[in-house]
RNA sequence: GUGGGUGUAGCUCAGUUGGUUAGAGUGCCGGGUUGUGGCCCCGGAGGCCGAGGGUUCAAAUCCCUUCACUCACCCCA
């Protein structure tokens, strides 16, 4: 038979790895929760117009990077590339607004994109996403940033490096992208392919481009922040001093250039080493105007979503892969396998890791499993010992050894066990 | 979608100018201790050499095709 494989780009999450997903799970809902954020669940599917409307119908993802079908009624559905489009149609679709000033949600869960995988890209993967509705001060765009800088050192990332930039907004980008296209016009023939094209589809992405003779036109280009109307460069000048205040240290890219058409504003992103050319472990920023473009009232929001298997590809491999089993019942003949097998199971309903081989196998295999299972104690149990109404608990560390009674056996090796 | 690299045991990888029964380490199972783990020693199981076709007396090895994985571009978390 040929073995079914998985699906390419989606991938298995074993053990050893889960374990840390967990971990970081935790430590984002503790985070988060201080700063008043609470979870959302939301659907891994949406109606695909909901993604062509936010994500922008000329981006890459929404061009050719969404996992789209239709279903049997002939309506087109769509694997969620992102969550900040669902998000905000729950917002909306719950009339969350009518409910208070600022609300502050955050959702975990997995995306979708139809990429070529890579190292840290695959075709279903995890996101910690944050969204922040109805504030648009500076102080929003600094505190949604120092909870981001706080998560991630929270999880034991190092070497972390905070870039921003301001995007402008509806008032002054497009004067902007004029001079840039302006600027790019009669030097087409010495851009790269890829840049030409850029000049139509989305001219501040030449600003990112990696070939040198592309660099170096681009680097005498008008720049973003000398065109920002009052509001956006105030806004942003407010943000560096605020994250000045809380000590957070960054970096101004002015190159920076997010690909998704919603953002507006303050833009960021969280590089780390290691990582390959997939580098960035998070980013976000401002989106004030999508919400009423979603069909919700004139609400600002900003959010972030942070790679869930990048930050963990990123971690110190140190402390993963800790399992425990608080006791393991070595049991010897058929009286033992039946009481053993009784004993392993009330004392899983009591709470204790146990385990046993049901196979009766040699006390000698039976022991090595018990070592291999990281068991702190190993109780054994024959026939013999039944007879004499007694078993041998052997603490695993230590080799001490002693006969406990077969009376009220359970209750002994509870204690035992909680007050190792 | 485009380009490079790699496919041999569960895992990490050797395998010479084509040549007999394809190896090592690790892991797994068993034994050395007829009832006591880790260290050590011994033994065993486990391979359509990614798949299909071709060249040859003979292919893991050479050629073609295809698939998968991987890295990079593009793009993004």
């Amino acid at each position: 038979m040929e073995k079914i494989t998985a699906i390419r780009g989606f991938k298995d999450i074993l053990p050893d790895d889960a374990f840390r997903f967990q971990e970081v799970e935790t430590i984002a809902r503790f985070v988060f929760n201080s700063f008043g954020f609470r979870e959302i669940r939301i659907p891994i599917m949406e109606k695909t117009e909901l993604f062509k409307r936010s994500i922008g119908e000329t981006t890459d993802i929404v061009e050719k990077e969404m996992y789209t079908f239709r279903d049997r009624d002939d309506e087109l559905l769509t694997l969620r590339p992102e969550a900040t489009a669902s998000v905000i149609r729950a917002y909306i679709e719950h009339n969350m607004f009518a409910n208070e000033q600022v609300t502050k949600l955050f959702t975990i869960g997995p995306m979708f994109r139809r990429e070529r995988p890579q190292k840290g890209r695959f075709r279903q993967f995890n996101q910690i996403d944050v969204e922040l509705f109805g504030d648009d001060k500076p102080q929003s765009d600094a505190e949604i940033i120092f909870m981001l800088i706080r998560f991630l050192q929270s999880t034991g990332l190092k070497d972390l490096q905070l870039e921003i930039n301001s995007l402008g907004c509806k008032a002054c980008r497009p004067t902007f992208s004029k001079a840039i296209i302006e600027f790019l016009k009669g030097r087409e023939n010495e851009l790269c392919p890829d840049c030409q094209r850029r000049i139509n589809t989305n001219p501040l992405r030449v600003f990112d481009c990696k070939v040198e003779t592309c660099g170096t036109i681009i680097a005498n280009a008008p720049r973003i922040l000398d065109f920002l109307c009052s509001d956006c460069e105030g806004h942003f000048k407010q943000v560096q001093s605020l994250l000045n205040d809380l000590k957070i240290s960054f970096d101004i890219n002015v190159r920076m250039v997010r690909g998704l058409d919603y953002y507006t504003k303050t833009a960021f992103e969280v590089k780390s080493g290691a990582l390959g050319a997939q580098n960035a472990v998070a980013g976000g920023g401002r989106y004030d105007g999508l919400v009423k473009f979603l069909g919700g009232p004139e609400v600002a929001g900003i959010g972030f979503a942070v790679g869930f298997e990048r930050l963990v590809a990123c971690l110190p491999e140190e402390g993963k892969n800790v399992f425990q089993t608080d006791l393991f019942i070595a049991a010897l003949g058929d009286r033992a396998q039946k009481l053993g097998f009784k004993l392993t199971n009330e004392l899983r309903r009591a709470g204790i890791a146990a385990e046993m081989d049901y196979a009766d196998k040699s006390l000698k295999s039976q022991m090595k499993r018990a070592d291999k299972l990281n068991s702190s104690f190993t109780l054994i149990l024959g026939d013999k010992e039944i007879d004499e109404k007694q078993a041998q608990l052997r603490n695993m560390k230590t080799k001490d050894q002693q006969a406990l009674s077969l009376d009220n056996l359970q209750k002994t090796i509870i204690t035992f066990i909680r007050e190792r």
